[in-house]
DNA sequence: CCGTATTGAATGAATGTTCAACAAGCGGCC
DNA sequence: GGCCGCTTGTTGAACATTCATTCAATACGG
């Protein structure tokens, strides 16, 4: 019995479809459907309403499935934190090297990274603050969420010194670093949770207008006037 | 039986300590002391795991004590995240308040505001990321949520705007505004999540920095070379 | 003593986990 | 080719636990 939902679920499912159902999935494949249900499942209902039963239906399978690939509960949200920040990872590390050694450029490439489609929709944005929310009181959320951070960080410190040096400023590479850091992950809440006239777009132009302001010899403001004045 | 430890869990229970126990507790008293209770859960164990019985004995109560003062659990955790907005909205519009009339005193009391100890603290912040790792899949808290944040961004939309009259900025007020207000709550992600070493100081430095970068003719760097490069 | 706040055991619903049964692929064997 | 086990993925019902809620009994204040 497979549930014509769960095919067209996600958008963004572009495996071959007979590779997901079947006997003949793989094990791999079998566990990657479960960590997209997951994210489904948390997108939807929350983490604390997230439940076995709930991401084995949005996955199209039974209930006892889950427990035989992933272990536990646990296991498995532990699995999906893993996935989505691999995965954030590896999207900003290959913008990073796309965008050449001009550090103004790697910059500017990380900031529309974290504004592209594949990473930045409500879906994942949702799955993020879910895991966020728990993080507090569950040290392996922490560390994965940690983790995460401090490359980044890193880079972007590392940005600010050179961009800091080519242009002249006089603001403290670290601390630059972090507001700007920071800036970028409140932009997500704020698009995961603001009104809808907050959008993807409007984020990112937001994000270039600070950076713009930060290193005005290195980013051009967008200027644009057609915003609407609320 | 009155746990010792729940007398003394936070330490900003300036309330007189006979008005708190035994039976002449006020209804209102003893609503604010279960509320006081539930943060401290949401902050010691998450969202998800927050229980009516780790409320009550939090509070050192018994269990059927939430449901008579709150009807249910939901009620419960709707009245805490109210309680948290309400005061969140007091503290910075005191701040504003005291800050006078100049539009760069004005917002630089309201970034002082976020990092109050009294509103900036390990506890409240893993209650709010608590309740937004839950907003997107509950309208009623995405609604206190967001109400929270639309008056607060008016209001530095309104100083971006005046700042940039006085300063000859060239920066376009909506979009700044929305970048500065999602560093402030970044940075409170961060306070969260991050290691030790990001400190309330070092936030509230960073979101000076960025700002001494965005209106330079109103805030001062704080130029300060005792930073560790690490 | 009356009314009300409080207690704590009982209840029932929700849910993570287990497991015995089942089915699908698969390789060997006649 | 067809039959037979064997392994392994899959199922769904049964089980155990946790937890919100209820409520009759109780204790306290007035």
């Amino acid at each position: 019995m497979w549930s014509v939902a769960s095919a067209m679920k996600t958008p963004e499912k572009d495996a071959p479809a007979d590779e997901r159902r079947g006997r003949k999935a793989s094990k791999e494949t079998r566990r990657q459907q479960l960590i997209d249900a997951t994210i489904d499942s948390l997108a939807k209902r929350g983490y604390a309403e997230t439940t076995m039963a709930d991401v084995a239906e949005g996955a199209g399978l039974s209930r006892g499935i889950v427990n035989f690939h992933f272990e536990s509960k646990e296991k498995l949200l532990v699995a999906t934190l893993q996935y989505m920040a691999d995965e954030y990872a590896a999207h900003w590390r290959a913008a990073l090297v796309k965008a050449g050694e001009d550090p103004a450029r790697q910059l500017g490439a990380l900031v529309a990274a974290d504004f592209d489609r594949s990473i930045c929709n409500k879906r994942k944005l949702a799955a993020w603050c879910a895991f966020w929310g728990e993080a507090k009181s569950r040290p392996t959320y922490q560390v994965l969420c940690g983790a995460r951070d401090a490359a980044y960080q890193n880079v972007i410190v590392d940005l600010c010194r050179r961009l800091k040096e080519e242009g002249g400023y006089d603001f403290e590479p670290f601390s630059t670093a972090l507001g700007v850091s920071a800036m970028l992950e409140g932009l997500w809440l704020r698009l995961m949770m603001g009104p809808d006239e907050v959008t993807r777009e409007a984020a990112h132009a937001s994000a270039r207008d600070v950076l713009a302001s930060i290193f005005p010899r290195h980013f051009e403001r967008a200027m644009r006037r057609d915003r609407k004045i609320a």
